[in-house]
DNA sequence: ACTAACGGGACCTCCCGTTGAT
DNA sequence: ATCAACGGGAGGTCCCGTTAGT
């Protein structure tokens, strides 16, 4: 899908400016003004792009958190030869990169969901979107480790892949809320530990 | 310790009311206004007995949110004739009554952990103080099985409590965000198949 | 310079109801809603033209205030034939104009310096600027007074200067205090026989 | 008039607490509340030695601003047999020892003048009987001057003394505006000038 | 004489969205 | 497509004074 002619740049440093704000401060507590008075696009031009507060979120969950929280992901379980082991070499190498803002402010998808889920059915709606592609790659990377004899035939990857999904981002949150790598480490050891549990009973 | 005359009524109301609001709207969005409206006290009342609407936050966790989140896992540590087992069951005893909530609003003490985390220090530090009491009833758990048998000598126990903590939020986390019992009910088993996996080797 | 659309009608406007609110009141006992009533602005409006209280507080300081205290002053100062005896005139004719707010309200430069002098360092600044200005003038008139022989050589003009603005806007204070004629008379014949008193002696 | 039994602590602490307020902030900007912090009394207390704020701040005008004011004048204008010099020796006494205060805060006297004397009826009746007594005793000053032929027979001494309180309370007033002494030397300077000019002329 | 608890209103600030013009 | 100006309301905080009780 080629561009036509650089049509909005506007448009653009107004999603990435908002992600900004919303990734520090969620969703209620972004002001608008900020992102105008950072991206210095006025309101009306704001305005014309989107149509409220809510559409300039809901857009930000669709074409920048989505980008941003699925591509590792999809990358690491896509090409998977070596099944888990290449995935979980992947998330220590995508933790260690972004340290930094994980460890400072979470994960930009989870931080929204926690805030907005009972609140609005919409985000919520759009966020589970993303969560749902995200374990359908991991229950496709548990699906093809069990026909490699890795893992577990009884366990039904739909079901580990939530597990998985859901610890890891218990683990960011808990990163996020002491402020330190240590929640990061426990978490990785404890799921890697889990992943063996997946394996079958190395019988005589 | 005889109160003299029952004084903190009203004290008491603002902080139920406090905690609903925020456990439905987050800190920042809870509206002072609404807490008033609820209880009927009125703002001269209110910031009486609380200096702002962050000391009226704070003590919301450190009054309500932290004992209800603390009582039923400090309970099932405490008495732990059979560590890991009854605890399990505790888990569960406590997900099945609350799980109305808990689908709908999540934990309330990782709500705010996600909110208030970046944004505000003193909400951390609190935070952090029941979340610190919660792993050391955990890792209390896990050294009592170590002493049984029952736990693999190697393991570290505070890093088996962080674990356990995080991917307990990261699960109730997905159960709010997916508004559905699949993500509880898939956690719970991963969760358990991690506990399982740090019996010590059935050795013949 | 065409302005477009003369726009800041609302700007100017809100200044002058400022202004008068201040000069009344006081800058901390003014109330805003008291100026957006008188002049039918509404808040949104107001606070696209000033970032705050403060902001508008400063601007009426510059851009009202300013030119009321110091426009007669350097008129009078400037076009000196004769200098003191003009500017005497000057200061006359001048109190007798706004004898009526003099004497009922003071006036608006000493009032803000006195109210935010040690609660506002800002405030304290633009009002000092404004200070300078009328000092500078009125030195320089003594300096041109020294040129012709009629005052004497050995005085410092500058403070000469401030002398004269002291004496001033505390005879303007007590006039206020007192809410009467008698001190703003019984001062100027002070300041008079002062400024004769700076004549060279009439030797023989 | 002995005191029965030191029958109102509470009282004096806090007068002496809302006149350092006022003298701080201004009448209409000290709080209340402040007051009570920083004596610790209870709000109860104080209205039950006040009827209300005005109440409290009348009566720091007579019992604690009033004396302030009034001591260092009425004690140089009293024992006069050197009438002028004596007093201006005086002044400057006091002006050296309360330097900081002065330059920092300005005369309490005249800063509730400024205030309150558009504003409230009954603080300027308060504040100009003090004022009076001022000028009373500046008046009897120079009418002893007159007698003893130091100062010019034709001058009011009551216009004599108006000049001189006016100029005073303008000085200090610019001292403090500018937070700094030049004002103040300049305009002990230009009141000396003054002083002279009242002596009678030398004649031949 | 003194206290805790409370009532109630004023005030500043913030922020989302609209509108007419260009 | 973009802008300045504006509307309108909600929200948190402060603060004076009252009252029932001791």
């Amino acid at each position: 899908m080629p561009a036509k002619r650089e049509p909005d740049q506007t448009r653009k440093s107004l999603l990435v400016a908002a992600f900004w704000e919303i990734y520090q401060k969620g969703y209620q507590a972004a002001a608008i003004d900020k992102i105008l008075e950072e991206t210095g696009v006025t309101k009306g031009a704001l305005y014309h792009h989107f149509k409220n507060k809510k559409d300039l979120g809901l857009t930000v969950v669709d074409e920048i958190i989505g980008g941003i929280v699925l591509q590792p992901w999809l990358e690491a379980c896509a090409d998977a030869s070596q099944p888990i082991e290449a995935c979980a070499a992947a998330f220590r190498h995508h933790l260690n990169e972004h340290e930094r803002y994980i460890i400072e402010l979470g994960c930009p998808l989870n931080n929204l969901a926690q805030e907005m889920s009972p609140v609005d059915e919409d985000f919520r709606e759009r966020i589970n979107a993303v969560y749902r592609k995200w374990q359908a790659a991991l229950a496709g990377l548990v699906a093809r480790a069990q026909a490699c004899g890795r893992v577990r035939e009884g366990l039904d990857p739909e079901r580990v892949a939530s597990y998985i999904v859901s610890s890891f981002e218990g683990i960011i949150g808990m990163a996020k809320t002491t402020q330190s790598r240590e929640f990061l480490d426990a978490g990785l050891e404890g799921l890697e530990a889990y992943a063996l549990s997946l394996q079958p009973e190395p019988q005589s």
